[in-house]
DNA sequence: ACGAGTCATGAAATGCATTTCAAGGGCAAG
DNA sequence: CTTGCCCTTGAAATGCATTTCATGACTCGT
């Protein structure tokens, strides 16, 4: 900068403001070091400027890929999470920082933000990291998660009503007179679990059970081996509600094998209406969720809590689409 | 810094040594300072550390999810590369950045360089972004493509042999005695025009035909109106090479509103061998490409030219993988 | 025509860590 | 017992831009 300053025969604070775009300075002067700015190639030295400035204006979204590690990405839900985020950081002029997860350690995160890395941090589903997240709220580290919605929990969570979905769906089976349920998921993630809970609340005062089947990772490939490994060793459910709708296709194809169909044998609830869902065979009754507005949502909250803020939790509608399982 | 300094009783070069792991401190001296450090929650300002030194440690990768914008996102194809992308740097310990295209301006990008923000691009499908990668490499910036091969362009592309997989489709064509075919995608991609430049290679010496659907955009319902709209007005052809399995999907459901299926009335293959193509009904026949070590790939490649060298462009083998459409 | 008030610009201080270079202490060899 | 070497540590310079604060030029009102 001293050199452009040199060339275009002002002083620095000149071209910082030239650059900067500050309006104390007079357009011929501004023009002048524009131009000598770009024939030289010169651009601000970023690490300089947020040395000197206090915020980074960057966002680390903390996004756990190893889950999907190996086999394929099952369900594109969580990038159509990331996708409405990246966007919305876009918007604000925020650099997107994007971390895998650093081993539940609320001090790493922290470091991060003493560090001048990031102003705040995104966590795009919290999984089993819950109590790391308790400590990092109390070490007053400006974040939100997408997830399980917990009043009782001290940080700001964004996430769809769970309970509500499985409650949706539970009716559902209830309508088509189902009475012996199957729920196939994860129940230490806390989301899944909300579902879990929705479809017991609709169970209450009727004669149907639920049993649960909890499959070994998120995969398309395991949920199929370990839903046909399961109807080897149990009588088969009149009912299954999936966590993803990939999941459901799996399900599908495990109840085929013993030549069980939907919605003739089982009906069956798949999450989060993607795409394929409606042109499968049989077409996937589902429960959507408003994940386009949730981007927005979340880096809006952040920015509350980064200013200093208080941010409530925010619980999104959910609904149930039926088709034909 | 300064501070750790007077309080652990050295100077602030000791401090920044045993921050940094340097050698050259005595056992007793560096757990002192660190428990210091940690006592007081201090972390090396990375601002200063970057403007000091010379590495940002910070790779940008270019992806566009406006392409993706509003609607679901279909194909969950670029994540898994983005995946593989975002764990091959964490190996090196390097960060990601996630940034949206800046508009057809290869000086943006050099500034980013300049600016000392990130050391190098990695572009997520090139797009019809074309023309600018070739100023960009003029200027020298490093960055790696992941899209289309061609050895004429002066930059460093990592892709799937594109032309195979085209080919592949017109041979399974030919096998199945298909002499009508329609191509659907957008041939302005380069990836894709290079698909039906196989395709018409397996023509060459045969009496078979090819058509052209170019569809509005890359989404399920788009390739779904898109189709239906064109069997409305064009004959139905006996063979469907689409650009995606999701789009093979759409072609599916449009067929069939037209009383057609597959491989009854037309043989279709799609293409990245999502899970749920495994499972459809009728499964999908479709070429799979080798992502999982594409990410790997490229951040080598772009490590490559960010040390000076040079780095080849690779091409990665695809296959057909035959189910029953 | 003179004091008051604008406005554009510059000098110097500041934000923080790394790195050369020099110096001091300790130890082995002569 | 001394000379020379290695090892650990510190002083000062360096990387770069922003921001007060002060200064000079110039305009406007009376």
């Amino acid at each position: 900068m001293a050199d452009i300053a040199r060339i275009a025969n002002v002083s620095k604070p000149t071209v910082s403001r030239v650059l900067s775009g500050s309006p104390l300075v007079t357009q011929a002067t501004r023009d002048h070091v524009l131009e000598v700015a770009r024939a030289h190639g010169y651009a601000v030295n970023r690490n300089a400027q947020k040395l000197r400035q206090t915020r980074t204006d960057t966002i680390s979204v903390v996004l756990d890929f190893g889950s999907h590690r190996g086999g394929r990405i099952a369900d594109p839900f969580i990038f159509e999470l990331l996708a409405g985020v990246a966007e919305a950081l876009a918007v604000r002029k925020l650099d997107l920082l994007l971390s895998p997860p650093a081993a539940q350690d609320e001090r790493a995160y922290q470091d991060q933000v003493n560090a001048r890395v990031v102003d705040g941090f995104i966590f795009l589903g919290q999984g089993e990291r819950d109590p790391m997240l308790r400590d990092l709220a109390k070490l007053g580290v400006p974040f939100v998660v997408w997830g399980a919605v917990d009043p009782t929990e001290p940080y700001c969570a964004v996430g769809s009503d769970n309970r509500l979905g499985g409650r949706l769906a539970g009716e559902y089976f209830l309508r088509s007179g189902r009475k012996d349920w199957l729920f196939i998921g994860d129940t230490n993630h806390a989301e899944i679990a909300m579902r879990h809970d929705g479809l017991s609340e609709a169970t209450h005062g009727k004669s149907a059970s639920i049993r649960v089947l909890r499959t070994g990772d998120m995969s398309y490939t395991s949920t199929l081996n370990d839903t046909a490994a399961y109807l080897a060793t149990h009588p088969a459910p009149d009912a299954v509600f999936a966590f993803s709708d990939t999941a459901a296709m799996a399900v599908i194809a495990a109840f085929k094998e013993q030549g069980l169909r939907a919605p003739e044998d089982f009906a069956l609830v798949g999450y989060n209406n993607i795409p394929p869902a409606a042109a499968f065979t049989p077409a996937i009754t589902t429960v959507e969720q408003e994940t386009h507005i949730a981007g927005a949502i979340l880096v809006e909250k952040l920015m509350q809590k980064i200013e200093g803020g208080r941010a409530a939790s925010t619980v999104l509608p959910t609904r149930l689409i039926v088709r034909e399982t």
